[in-house]
DNA sequence: TAAAAAATGTGACACACATCACATTTTGGT
DNA sequence: ACCAAAATGTGATGTGTGTCACATTTTTTA
């Protein structure tokens, strides 16, 4: 099942393999100095002014290259860290070595809480799909608003439980048998705002990234991305995928 | 893949199939008048004094037998739930009607916290596993102890990101294309404790249990538990599983 | 704007495992 | 202690889709 990387066509996602032996509980990428605009980040646009002041102060911003590796499983959970530009993927690992797509992540959104919330380590890793801009908040300062800031302490909770729900749905997702199925599910899952009757999904990921996410083959998502495009239910146009009939869609997820 | 409830070994599971049509909000099962331990749920064991007075006011228990269903999907959720005796299983459905197993739950744990906090609909069923005891806390007496009390608050916020973490070694483990693999790596994950060199795996659930937490058929979920047999890998007693050369089961996951 | 690297598209083939159809054993209810 | 119902065990068979091996197109990078 599923491709190993000694095919042509997944070799390329181990160039950037991560270095096992390297321990980097240190973040790496290049430090830049921008003003950022903490209002702007859904989770601190409430803070008091005394906080703010505080995270303004300790908050480090590091820019990366599509590729990089940001965060690496197994690692200390040293920072809350902020998405302010780009796209990210979390990912974990096959035994062998085939990459499992676990999440995509945009701009405004945060990472890494889990692993500060229970001290543990990493259990996943976290991967630049394009170039991108990540703020680092200190551990303890991090822990310190998730308990004493009662609007990020909300937000937590809010955010976790959403969590929680959404992995069930892709749970149920992944127990899909029927390959077609289980793609049009993911792209149900994955639309974002309906324009009329047609619907959205914007920054389609690649086939191999589909894939990894979805549990199958690169080639079958092409295959059925093809199909789904020929039977006029689905369209694509640079980095979008237009949903034309998304009642046809929704019932290829059911009836057999 | 996987049977469809036509075939004689899944027709039990729709015996006490979710009726769709009627959407239970007030709890179903008997009341009983016993009076519950609070200190002995985790949750709970710090609040104060005049916390736990209303907690204790509040809290109705109702007793469920064998397959009943305590939580129906998209209902909503108006009460936070503990399971005070037996055990109960989270569950899903394909649209096929195959069910997927997503959670075990034992005695002391709690659950519906998730809806409560996002007030969504419930994005899954809860059913007995064998008969159990299950404590009712109203829907805004829970909330307020999520935000007004300390201990519980932060007790959620663990439990939560916990909860986030062990999903996504879910979702790891169902990306692995080799049933034999999914299988063993299932077990590492459900072990509870360890005897020595030996480890344990009480309340085994049943194959079809298995096969529904892991995506495969019941059939294979009962061949690969021989084949591992065989190997003398693990063994099988009453309701235990017993992990004998955990390194080789470990092994198993990875190696091809 | 050329060259290199990703991404996408497509046919042929093999095999892991779901499905079906039973037999046998264990569990649970009365 | 009995009977029914669940759970487990086992062979035969068909097929969905992963794999391989390329061709073609699009996107990056130099």
């Amino acid at each position: 099942m599923i491709a190993r990387n000694k095919n042509k066509d997944e070799a390329a996602g181990n160039k950037h393999a991560l270095p096992e032996n390297e321990i980097a509980s240190e973040p790496t990428g290049s430090n830049v100095n921008i003003a950022v605009n903490l209002r702007k980040i859904p989770l601190l646009a409430q803070l008091t002014a005394s906080e703010m002041a505080t995270v303004k102060k300790e908050l480090q911003v590091r820019r990366f290259a599509r590729r990089d590796v940001i965060i690496k499983k197994k690692a200390n959970g040293d920072h809350l860290l902020f998405l302010l530009a780009g796209r990210l993927q979390a990912i974990d690992m096959t035994d062998e070595g085939r990459v499992i797509g676990l999440q995509l992540l945009s701009a405004g959104e945060f990472f890494g809480e889990t692993t500060l919330i229970n001290q543990s380590l990493h259990t996943a890793s976290v991967i630049a799909l394009s170039d991108v801009l990540v703020a680092f908040l200190p551990r303890l300062t991090a822990l310190h608003l998730f308990t004493h800031s009662p609007s990020v302490a909300s937000q937590i909770q809010k955010h976790l439980a959403q969590k929680v729900q959404l992995d069930s749905k892709f749970r149920a997702m992944l127990s899909i048998s029927n390959t077609a199925k289980r793609l049009s599910r993911f792209l149900v899952l994955m639309k974002q705002k309906s324009v009329g009757k047609q619907e959205l999904v914007e920054n389609l990921p690649t086939h191999q990234e589909i894939a990894s996410m979805i549990n199958t083959s690169r080639e079958t998502v092409t295959r059925t991305l093809l199909a789904l495009t020929h039977q006029g239910i689905i369209r694509k146009d640079a980095h979008r995928l237009i949903i034309v009939r998304p009642e046809a869609l929704r019932k290829m997820t059911k009836s057999l």
